[in-house]
DNA sequence: GTGGTCTAGACCACG
DNA sequence: GTGGTCTAGACCACC
C-alpha cells in the first residue's frame, strides 16, 4: 500500500479498514497486527496505533487473547460520523467554494460527466 | 483569531489573508508581520511563515526594507490555483462521499436552503 | 460469566473459585477444566491457567488422573491472604482516597445504606 | 521515579502528572515530553503516550508548538472521575471485603489509628 | 524550541 | 497464537 506524505500513515489505514468494513469486506474478524503490518509493509506499531483509534471509536473492538472485531453497530457509526462532518463542514464550503469560483451546479454535473 | 485542530496554522492564516485581497480589502500593502501577529495573537514566526508561502505561491512579494505587497496578478492566480484544485480534487471526493451518503444534489440544496 | 476489562480472566475465574470454596458450595471436588470453560465460554488454556494459579496458592491440588480438589485448609489460607492484602494495601489506600475526595466514614455509611 | 510491574508505566506516570495537579504544584504548563522523560529516565514516547491520554480525557490539552496545558476544569474533572470509580466500585467492594473478613469499621479504625 | 510520527526490535501477559 | 508496552533513535512539521 502507497501512502500520501500529507496524512499520518496509521490514519491512512484507518480509512482503508474502514471501506473494508463499510463494503463488508470484513464482517467479523479483522487481521491480526503483524498480518495487517506484513501486507502493508509497515511497523507493527504502526498497525497497533490505527487499531488503537478505531477502538477508541467504538468501531471495533478486541476480543482479549483473539484478536479485534468488527463492532455490531460499526458501518453506522462510520456514516454517521462522516454523514455529520459532511453536512456540518464539507457541503458549506463546498458551496462557498463553488460561488466565489464562479461555478454552478450545472458547470459541476458537465465537468463530473465528462470524467 | 480562532484557529481549528487539524490545519497548520499558518495555512489558516495564509487562506485569511487570500479572503481579503479576493474582496479588495487588502489592494496594495500587506500588513507587516508583527502587526498581524499581534492582532491574530500568534507567534511573528507564524506569520513569517505564511508571507513565505504566499511569495513562493506569487501571491505576494517583499519590497525589502518597506514590506509585503499584492501581486498585481494576485487575484487572478489565486482563483486560477483555487480552482484547479476544487476541479481535479475537492469536486471528485465531493460526489464520492455523496454517493457513498446516498445524498442527492436535491438533499443538499434543501440543507444548504436551511441555513 | 462476563469479565472486567482490567483484570485477567483467568485472575477473575480464580476470584470466583475462591468464593465457591468460601461458601462451601465446593467442597472436595472441583469441576472438570473443560467443563468450567464449557460453562464459562472461556478457552480451557484459560482455566487450566487458574488452576496453576490456585494450586501455587495451595488452595487447590491436583490429584493426577483424577481431577483437582479442595484443599483441607483452602478457607483458611484463602481468608487469611485475602486479610493481609486488605489491612497492608486495600485500607490505607481506602482512606487515603476517602480523604482526597473529602469524604467521611459517615458519608459512605449513608451511601451504602441507601443501596 | 521507580514503576511498579503490575501497572503500565505510561499510566503511573499519569496518576503522577494527577497529583502534581490535584495539588496545585503545576497551575499552567506541564513540563516539556522530553524533559519529563529525562526527570523519570524513560523513553520520550512513553510520556508521549501519557500526554496522549490524559489528552483524551479532557486533563491537559495542547497549544501548538509551545507544549502542553493543564486543562481549566482539569482539577473536576479528575476528582469527579475519581470519586464516580469510588462510589460505584471501591466502596462496594470494601464493605463486602469488611463483612467476609469478619471485619468492622471498628476494627478498621484501630487499625489506622496504630499505623 | 515544541510535539507527532515512524521504524526496528524486544519482552511480556494473556488466551 | 494474540495484543500491549517499552526502548532507541530518527525525521519532520510547526511555532
Amino acid at each position: 500500500m502507497e501512502f500520501q506524505e500529507q496524512k499520518a500513515i496509521y490514519l491512512q489505514i484507518a480509512e482503508r479498514i474502514e471501506e473494508n468494513i463499510l463494503t463488508q469486506k470484513w464482517i467479523e474478524r479483522i487481521p491480526a497486527i503483524r498480518e495487517l503490518a506484513l501486507e502493508f509493509k509497515v511497523n507493527p506499531n504502526t498497525v497497533a496505533r490505527t487499531y488503537a483509534y478505531l477502538e477508541s471509536q467504538g468501531v471495533i473492538h478486541i476480543q482479549r487473547g483473539v484478536g479485534y472485531f468488527v463492532a455490531k453497530d460499526a458501518i453506522a457509526k462510520i456514516l454517521s460520523l462522516r454523514k455529520t462532518i459532511f453536512i456540518e463542514k464539507t457541503v458549506p464550503e463546498f458551496f462557498k467554494m463553488m460561488t466565489l469560483l464562479g461555478l454552478t451546479l450545472d458547470d459541476l454535473k458537465e465537468i463530473s460527466d465528462e470524467k
